[in-house]
DNA sequence: TGGTTGCGATACGAGCACGTATCGATAGTT
DNA sequence: AACTATCGATACGTGCTCGTATCGCAACCA
């Protein structure tokens, strides 16, 4: 893992057979895909990593000292790049950052896996912790930031309260997204919970 | 469990040393507790619930034949009547049903218990089938019924997702009740979100 | 008092997963 | 060619959990 920095740092290349990358990348996935698959930790087992890898139990124990070494590295991988935001209407900007939560492909495997972990309270709190402090409460504070310009610039009501009004959009995208048994959302999903929600259910 | 039906049915009480109730209890709120405490159905193990409940495996192994029906039946008490519908206006009665999503003591333990089994996708369709048709869905049927009556009476725009809004209330009752790191929702928590989704974000 | 069943405790065998050790083969360096 | 570390495969010991069996004691009935 730290290896590629030291070698990169300019490091001679150690001797010996080199670690296959590509066992790097197959461990991860394989290890992604049970997390998302058996729905939590305990039902990752590192038999069966290796097995959906094709690897050898010796090839992962080599990389990671114990399972949740590696499950603490998977979930490290799935960090990506705030979404960037257009910043010309508060409703594009609502949209694009609820868009993430679980509305496309890509995004619901990476938010499925994030529930699958963390949906059960404090079985893994470190992890949690982590997971909070790096990527949600980023993401959170983005959100906290559109809406308060949206008050400044009178495209939303003054008197909303923020994190209600956090709670309704992401609740709606996120609530969707884990249901059991209702099939991924529309990809207009975001912008028809948006909207909704800016219009309000009242005849006006 | 079927054995007090049939002796209230009139048959002769069986010889022996009856069964304890309280034991009864005493393994389902264990069960229970533990669903809860352990984030799912594998978290729970028999000796656990025994430990808990204070009683001998051969006390639970006597009553049910697997871990699987324990759980079916400790599922099954949570069963609760619906709430009742004051049918005043369409903002209370909102109120009401989404108020028993989470945001009360006793709904929370309930539904806590009944997202650390079903939240993981389709580890146990049976049972999730099961809860679904019994106990979701008709509380969703009497929540669009309550919609379709707003938008009758002109309560609620005619133009409204009916699905759409329900996913966005229940969302947000739900995705509050189950983050993990921010404590109970405040008592008036279902309120605030109704009013916020009827009056929406913009100015008028 | 004798018969029957439930009680909690304990031991047991089977199966699974963890993490370690060892194997011959392989892929690199010097 | 000699050397070294990784490769996948496999066997192993440990610990946990399941579900069963057996124990002496307790509760209830005739």
């Amino acid at each position: 893992m730290s290896e590629t920095i030291e070698r990169a740092a300019g490091a001679a290349r150690p001797p010996g057979r080199p670690r296959s990358e590509r066992a790097d990348k197959a461990i991860i996935d394989a290890t992604l895909a049970l997390l998302l698959e058996e729905g939590g930790v305990a039902g990752v087992t590192i038999e069966a990593v290796a097995a959906r890898a094709g690897v050898g139990k010796t090839t992962i124990y080599r990389r990671w000292p114990n399972k949740e070494a590696l499950i603490i590295d998977a979930l490290a991988s799935l960090k990506e790049p705030d979404p960037e935001l257009a910043g010309v209407s508060v409703r594009d900007d609502l949209v694009a950052l609820t868009r993430t939560l679980g509305v496309e492909k890509r995004d619901r495997q990476r938010v499925g896996v994030f529930w699958s972990v963390f949906g059960h309270g404090d079985r893994h709190p470190e992890l949690h912790g982590r997971f909070t402090r790096d990527v949600v409460e980023p993401r959170r504070e983005r959100m906290r930031a559109v809406l308060r310009r949206g008050i400044e610039t009178g495209e939303l009501r003054p008197d909303i309260d923020i994190d209600l009004v956090m709670w309704l959009l992401m609740g709606a995208i996120v609530h969707r997204a884990r249901a059991y048994g209702v099939g991924p959302a529309p990809d207009d999903f975001a912008e028809q919970i948006v909207d909704t929600a800016l219009r309000g259910l009242t005849p006006r």
